[in-house]
DNA sequence: AACACCATGTAATCAGTTACATGATTAT
DNA sequence: ATAATCATGTAACTGATTACATGGTGTT
């Protein structure tokens, strides 16, 4: 059991859902692929955390929907309580402005604004997602809510970094 | 060649520095520790991106000193000029907060008040290293200033959403 | 003497990505 | 037909953490 598994348990927690499903929807919060997850969802219904069942699909090919057991439920309460780790913010963007010095301005300008027009786009994404959930009757979640409003808190702040800085290299040049 | 090593690169076109002290400085923007950062270090020795001198020392144990080759400041600059992979986020908090309406309001509180109190400890800490790096005559690079400034943008949309997120928690109670 | 920090390394394991593999269904 | 999306899986590899291992130096 570990981070990612707790994030499937989170998601599962709310309704059941297809391995396939869950590996789109943990996207914006924890990334992982379909190889990573699919081997995990059924180590943890060995251990007891979740169990599925196969629903055929016209219109769709045929899917295993899991959902969480009991225990499943007793160990997500658990976690909850143990104090979180500290953020991994990993941007290798920001290892190239460091090494700016040693490479061509442009370079560097073009690298920023390549990082404001995904932040613009990812912005934009998480203001619709934030509308379409706040307008829904009766909202969803509070969790749901809050991670929306993280995501957007982050990329505002990387985009206001990313336009700050490429006025500083301007103004230099 | 991965982006740990670049990283590595980054800082060893600055000055030449020992595996340790690499290791401390590279935390605050690529996470890694020194089992990962010894055996690539003699990894891009063998392969001629990096050289090293044993420096012996009277105060302190002696230590390897590398610096960058020629071969090295060619890569790094072929590096800068590729566009930079996505930012990647990791966060076991936002897992837990998406959760929490499975378990007690209380423990989300805690979880909030420890990444408040984390955010303030770093907001202070890279006030202090800008407020040094800017005082100094000549400014040291461009690039540290805007990694630092990039960390402090992140850590107040952080903790601003942190704060923000109590008290939508202590409003609903 | 005990502790903290400096300094380096290897081994075992876990986490995560890329590549390989297959096949259904829908839209163009 | 052919591409895109849905759906699941395994194998090989790379990246990263934890644990094991050693020893110097300085402080209390």
């Amino acid at each position: 059991m570990n981070t990612l598994a707790y994030g499937l348990l989170s998601l599962l927690s709310y309704s059941p859902d297809s391995g396939y499903d869950l590996m789109l929807k943990i996207q914006s919060c924890w990334p992982a692929k379909h190889s990573q997850i699919y081997p995990l969802l059924s180590q943890m219904e060995s251990e007891g955390y979740v169990r599925h069942v196969l629903v055929t699909q016209t219109d769709k090919p045929d899917k295993k929907v899991y959902s969480i057991t009991d225990k499943g439920r007793d160990a997500l309460r658990a976690w909850l309580t143990v104090p979180a780790n500290d953020p991994v913010i990993r941007d290798e963007l920001i290892l190239k402005v460091f090494a700016m010095d040693q490479g061509d301005p442009d370079d560097m300008k073009r690298q920023l604004e390549l990082r404001i027009n995904y932040c613009r786009d990812r912005v934009h994404w998480l203001d619709r997602k934030i509308e379409f959930y706040s307008s829904k009757e009766p909202p969803p979640s509070r969790g749901m809510r809050l991670l929306l409003e993280r995501g957007r808190f982050a990329t505002q702040s990387d985009l206001n970094w990313a336009e700050w800085a490429l006025e500083q290299l301007q103004d230099e040049s």
